[in-house]
Order: structure tokens, then sequence, then C-alpha cells
DNA sequence: CACCAGGCAAGTA
DNA sequence: TACTTGCATGGT
């Protein structure tokens, strides 16, 4: 079985296993972009402190942080943690959708996959894992997020290997999957839900819906 | 108390 | 090009 197969097989064992979990949905794209620089190397609780404290005072708007002073930002995103550095980025971005679509987001999604994707990366403190989160959860296209998890995960089962890098481990997946956002969204919401619940936990790795594929290798 | 979390860019050789 | 370092809070 070569490794495009064997990564379907995960995406169906997991899927079975854990069923639908549709991942930020329902928020507000532009809350979402947020979200996608601030969760950057930090845990998601931090990060909802910070977006709930930016709620609070109606900042979640381009229009909005466009206008409040980059220092006062910082300290209102503080609990995300590298708060001087996400607020830079956030100024940044929201320079970026002022610049090329008038801070409206709708005019944004209706970019092109490739060109947007590039775009995007031209931003400062915007690299591929928040430029992919951006493009799939807030503007639904079909793309697929690689992050930490999905690393772990692939080197586990020896599909990659150390040397592999972002652009690597998303060309693998989205030559192995249909090209669709509803599943690129569901995998990735899959993976780090496994790799949380069970990966995490060494002992436990026997209870893990991917156990089954472990027959014979090493993997945990 | 030590360790870690859904990265990224700048600096160094 | 390849490797190292800074950024920082809150949870376990």
């Amino acid at each position: 079985m070569d490794h495009r197969e064997e990564l379907l097989k995960i995406y169906k064992l997991l899927d079975g296993y854990f069923g639908d979990l549709h991942w930020w949905p329902a928020d507000e794209p532009f809350e979402v972009m947020i979200g996608a620089i601030l969760t950057q190397n930090t845990a998601w609780t931090n990060v909802e402190m910070a977006i709930k404290a930016l709620r609070k005072r109606r900042l979640l708007t381009p229009a909005a942080l466009l206008q409040i002073p980059e220092d006062d930002l910082a300290e209102i995103i503080r609990a995300s943690g590298y708060y001087h550095l996400k607020a830079a980025r956030l100024k940044a971005f929201v320079r970026f959708l002022m610049d090329h679509y008038s801070g409206n987001i709708a005019a944004m999604k209706t970019e092109g996959l490739p060109l947007l994707r590039e775009k995007l990366l031209s931003v400062r403190g915007v690299g591929p894992e928040t430029a992919d989160s951006i493009l799939l959860y807030a503007c639904q296209k079909p793309i697929f997020v690689c992050d930490a998890y999905t690393r772990r995960v692939l080197l586990r089962h020896a599909l990659i290997d150390e040397a592999t890098d972002y652009d690597g481990i998303q060309s693998l997946v989205m030559a192995s999957l249909p090209n669709d956002m509803n599943l690129f969204n569901q995998f990735h919401a899959l993976i780090v839900v496994v790799a949380k619940t069970f990966c995490r936990k060494r002992p436990r790795c026997t209870d893990c819906p991917l156990a089954i594929l472990n027959m014979g290798r090493k993997i945990c």
C-alpha cells in the first residue's frame, strides 16, 4: 500500500470513529482570520480570552483594528502571548485587507486560490499555516492546513520523514484525498483531535482508532 | 516548579 | 542554504 492509499485509510478510520466535527464553521470570517494569527504557537484557550477582549471592545472589524494604536491593541490581546509581535501582525494584516480589498472580506473571497495564497504569504507575520487557515476556514477555499499535529501523526505512521517540509506534507495530503473544502476541514479537525486524545498520552496509543494500522511497526 | 501550546521571521555561519 | 533564537501568556 503506498502512502496515498494509507492516508485515505487514515481519513476514513478517523472519520468513522469521531464523526463530523465541523470546526470554525459559524464564526464571522474576519474573526476567524484574527484567530488564525493569534493562535500561532499558542494554546487556543489563550486565544479565546484575547478574542473575547476584542469583542467586548467592538474591535472585531477591519475598520476598528485599523484605528486603534498598536500599543493599545497589544495590551488588549495580552492573554494570547507574544502580544507585541501579534499586535504588529494584526495591524499588518488589516492594512493588507484595506490596501487590496478596501476592508471588504467578500471582495477578498472572489480571488482565486493560488493568487490569494501568494498575497497572504506576502504579509509580514502570515506564514503557510496561517495563510491556509484563512483560506480554508474564512474564505472556504479547498486547501489542507498542515500543523504540528499533522506532522506528528504522519511522522508516526512513517508517511513522511523529518526532512519533509510544509509544502511536502500538504502536497502528499492533497494528492491523497478528494479536492473538497469540507473534507479538508474535517480531516484537519480529525488529526488535531486524535493527536490530542491519543498521541499525547503514549500509554493509551493502543486505544487509538489508528492503532489497527500500527501492526508490525513501531509507532508510539 | 518545569514544561508546553494549531508559527514566523530575523540573525548567524 | 541550513540552523538557531526571540517572542510570552495561561494551563497542567
